[in-house]
DNA sequence: CTATTTATGTGCATAATGCACACAATGAGG
DNA sequence: CCTCATTGTGTGCATTATGCACATAAATAG
């Protein structure tokens, strides 16, 4: 049933599909704004649909500048550049000079940024209590490491390209 | 170290952080469509950075209608109705008429969109082969059971609300 | 020192987005 | 059967986001 084609790799090919069908539907719901702008509204806060994940890209990996958390988005680096500039209009981040590069306006996330994301990161971590109601403490535990170890691997092929 | 605050459920909260930061670091490298569009460019083919998403929704969801397709990708209904035509238009999507609901245009993915997206699949496929290098596959299959089951709780919880 | 690359930003045309609104089909309640 | 609210789909229109062409300043290569 499962060994097909090539012999030499198809016993690691169904895990990889699995993994990645999980991997889409999680990414499906991680992208969901309908979610995060619904906790917003609940705390009362309200953010454009585009300036929301650069928020959350600057808080994760700020200080950043522009052209680098563009390349996480996904997006022009002109388009981030303005989005950045909103950012730091409504209060949100703030911008301060590299130490090594003067060209560089690093992005880096203010206070009442950080009170945003803190919401964010709260609601998502009230849904992970509810999630892992019945798992066993030692899977999720392994499910933790193993996805750190993932997502380190990421990291590194994305570096070298 | 990381033992803080209520300590109730510290041991398992550190679980949960990490994992969540390793989401957030897969979530951003599976949105970027720079690895997408570059796969596309070299097999010659060109799509949309809005459309593209669509597509890969409908492969996965489809048959599925405009509500839920829209839903699923956080835009809304007008917008993603507009999108899936422009996808009819250039033949990568069909449309067909719902069998129990007759107000429902069913978007489902063509053979030439199939033909795209099992590249990208074939694309991330062959990244995952170089991840996994030195991996113990036993850490694979765990990795890709406890993700599957992670999704699915979160089909399930987003189901209910 | 000159040339090239890199980080940031602006002007402008284009595309995407969402709201108000419309219409058809469904379903609930009488 | 007949309202009437609800749901799925789609269009007109104003607003916003996006990316290309281009510009500037700083770093880096030669």
């Amino acid at each position: 049933m499962t060994s097909r084609k090539t012999v030499q790799n198809t016993h690691i090919e169904a895990p990889f599909r699995v993994l990645h069908s999980a991997l889409v539907d999680v990414t499906v719901f991680m992208n969901r704004p309908q979610a995060d702008e619904a906790m917003l509204r609940e705390a009362g806060i309200s953010l454009d649909r585009a300036l929301f994940p650069l928020l959350l890209g600057i808080e994760r990996f700020g200080p950043i500048g522009v052209v680098d958390l563009a390349d996480r988005a996904g997006r022009d680096h002109t388009t981030v550049s303005r989005q950045v500039a909103k950012l730091e209009s409504l209060g949100l981040v703030e911008r301060q000079a590299d130490a090594r590069d003067r060209r560089v306006r690093n992005a880096v996330i203010s206070p009442k940024g950080k009170a945003m994301t803190d919401q964010v990161d709260a609601a998502r971590m009230r849904m992970a209590h509810a999630l892992f109601e019945g798992w066993d403490p030692a899977d999720i535990e392994q499910l933790s490491r193993l996805m750190r170890r993932f997502a380190d691997g990421i990291a590194t092929m994305t570096k070298d390209d």
